[in-house]
DNA sequence: ATCGAATGTGAGCGTACGCTCGCATCCACG
DNA sequence: CGTGGATGCGAGCGTACGCTCACATTCGAT
């Protein structure tokens, strides 16, 4: 056998074994990442963790940087959808329903993976790339929020949509994540109902 | 000169010189820390950085978590020292002005070594000792807000003055940290119209 | 059954890092 | 001005890391 040209480093899998390879890897890319945090984590530690070697972990991932991204774009995939379907699901339902309707499918979604979602946002906010990651879910966010105000003037009582989105979208977010994942984690019930008030009373009342 | 013995790597400075010393590694620190980012941070770059030996460096910090913590730590009694010094002036203040002080003297806090702010929030690992750091002034903030809450019932219609308080001071450190230091800052004046708003709807109208 | 491509392996090279230690230099104080 | 503690120095040791490469194994198609 000759010998093998690796100029691309990264490969998408095709077989179904490279696929479990990938999927090995970036479980035990979490659960060192939830364990040591990202300084300590190295490609060695984790092929080693994931019973796999060096070598297959570099044919997927160029770097630890690629790893803990993947991690966090795929998390961000299904938290993102399960909140935008939500958003999208109550543009016609009155802003009492569809505010304590989408602020209980953000609840929801931080409760999901709850440990990963935990050590990604902690973990995460270092890393060059993934900085835009989150700006993106931030800008979506906001945007989601802005067109459901500008659609529906109907009691909303906000002068500028696209600053109230901002404001919103950030305190949401911020008190959700610390109500769920912080460690004086409130009540879920609770945490909605005030969650609820907040933003209804800013918004409409 | 016989050998010397170093069971304590860190030191208090006490001359003049050692100060200077000191300050200026915190300075390389958070310079390099904003171009670079925590992980490729190293006692070795900073010391060089600095002009100084790595040995002298060592004198003063045991570690590269040790430096930001440093840095770290004499930001945030900067910037807590302003925010409560703010609380404390407002206690009998009627809500809407001491409100609107308090946010205010939050938004000034974060206008305050922007850069600095800004890096640090972003890149300090939320483990081990810096995690708990972080905690502290959540904590500290909280328990500031729920003991205002508490002296005050007049016109306050707050059920829980604990959750209240909790997610009072993370959705408005949220809103203020994006609002200042996001990519797309808003204007101070309307940020902090919009935030008063938000607040006080929230707990007193 | 055969064969080329895809996938998996792990020893090991080069490097950068964390940190120490023996020593030089400086400063405060008698 | 002499002395001892405080401060500053930087070569270098041990280590862990990132990553490669030559090779073994497995898969899928024929």
């Amino acid at each position: 056998m000759g010998p093998r040209l690796r100029t691309a480093p990264r490969k998408q899998p095709t077989q179904a074994r490279a696929t479990a390879t990938v999927e090995v890897i970036l479980q035990a890319t979490a659960r060192l990442l939830g364990k040591d945090g990202y300084d300590h984590l190295s490609t060695n530690k984790v092929a080693a963790a994931a019973g796999v070697s060096v070598g297959s972990l570099y044919q997927y991932f160029p770097s630890k940087e690629a790893l803990v991204a993947a991690l966090a774009e795929r998390h961000r995939e299904r938290v993102m959808g399960l909140v935008l379907e939500r958003i999208a699901a109550h543009v016609d339902s009155p802003p009492e329903v569809a505010i304590r309707e989408i602020v209980r499918g953000i609840i929801e979604a931080h409760g999901r993976d709850r440990a990963l979602h935990r050590v990604l946002s902690e973990q995460i906010p270092r890393i060059g790339k993934l900085k835009t990651l989150i700006e993106d879910i931030e800008v979506h966010a906001a945007g989601a929020v802005r067109a459901w105000l500008e659609r529906r003037p109907h009691g909303v009582r906000v002068k500028d949509p696209a600053v109230a989105a901002f404001i919103v979208s950030h305190a949401v977010e911020a008190a959700v994540h610390a109500g769920v994942l912080g460690d004086a984690a409130i009540d879920p019930a609770v945490l909605e109902d005030e969650v609820v008030d907040l933003v209804l009373r800013y918004l409409v009342k």
